[in-house]
DNA sequence: GAACGATACGGACCCCGGGTCCGCTTCGCA
DNA sequence: TGCGAAGCGGACCCGGGGTCCGTATCGTTC
């Protein structure tokens, strides 16, 4: 292995950064108005050893979302039903739509800030083919809907951070309201048409 | 009023920057590596008079942008059907949908641009709430189908720039898939659960 | 615990792109 | 043909992402 142990301040300085970087995307409300200077000076570190411990911007935002995203991916990959493998496909599919609208609501300016990378699209992002892949295979347990990748697509779509960002924080529409609102949008294309 | 006819050298450089941005937009594949200097040096022009035509870099986007839409707000605002007023609902919300889609598949470089310019949300942007205006009234003609509003933001979401152009370009799904696709996700919302 | 190579630090520095300023040119009206 | 004013253009500024290199720290070895 090409690994190597970091030596201890490395690691506490990667620690510090990542919390500074936390809560300033936290407070300062919009994402983008944080530059990479403000997170080394917040961490009380060097913008160097801001860019040695994250490669760039990116890596620090995918850092910290990653992180926050690892309970979510644990419980899907191998937790209790309704969101572990062991679930009905319908009963899944409401499962995964709905716990990532509330991460998406739960963490708004980090995935914002992730989404508005600016140099690539979402798409390219691997964690969009994850849950994109799963989603679709869970789709075609259902029998009777055609384009599952698709629908997996459209679907997902749904819950753009942007899009929930719109809703929940500008129009203010209630958390619940948009949980039930998915689902039943969800319901919708799930249940095959009218005979 | 205080409209003030412009001098014509003016007028003159306004297109011919719009021309040099369309093709430099169109040309480069990828938006976001043109840059104000190149459009105005394409154009022949200073770049001072490339801000003060335009104002911003969303100003030039929104223009180009503008200018390619308005034969389509027009054939939605007093065409014929199926785009025209005087269609049937159901028929309208695909036609609507179906006509964004190739707006979007034809113009991928624009719009891509337009959304990704990164300072403020899609959704903040006016024609957005025009359209999605225009199609929560009709769904809302459609009996049975509940929360139009977010089903309106659910299938726009369908059609988002990044996705068609992930889906078209990364992808490589046809045209005509596309569309088909859209069409019988737009079914799935439109028609009712089974009893 | 002293010495030494490797590893990490940090802030000065570079680059690039959006946006502005100001002396000069050109328009268009009389 | 002359003279304001509208318009021009490129040099300039600024802010932010990303890098360089001399210096400090680690941790391992004797």
């Amino acid at each position: 292995m090409t690994e190597r142990t970091p030596r201890k301040d490395a690691v506490r300085n990667r620690a510090a950064l990542l919390a500074a970087a936390d809560a300033l995307f936290a407070d300062g409300g919009s994402a983008e108005t944080v530059t990479m200077a403000d997170v080394a000076t917040a961490a009380g570190v060097g913008k160097a050893s801001l860019f040695r411990a994250f490669g760039d911007r990116t890596g620090l935002i995918r850092a910290l979302y990653a992180a926050r995203l690892e309970p979510v991916r644990q419980a899907v990959e191998s937790g209790p039903p309704p969101l572990g493998p062991d679930t009905p496909a319908p009963e899944r599919v409401f499962a995964l739509l709905d716990t990532l609208l509330c991460f998406k609501l739960d963490n708004r300016h980090l995935v914002l800030a992730l989404e508005g990378t600016g140099d690539d699209s979402p798409y390219r992002a691997e964690h969009y083919g994850h849950w994109h892949a799963l989603l679709e295979s869970t789709l075609r347990r259902i029998p009777g809907l055609p384009d599952p990748a698709f629908a997996a697509h459209a679907l997902l779509a749904a819950t753009r951070a942007d899009l929930v960002e719109h809703l929940a924080g500008h129009e203010g529409v209630p958390r619940e309201t948009l949980r039930a609102h998915l689902a039943t949008f969800t319901a919708r294309v799930l249940s095959g048409p009218v005979p």
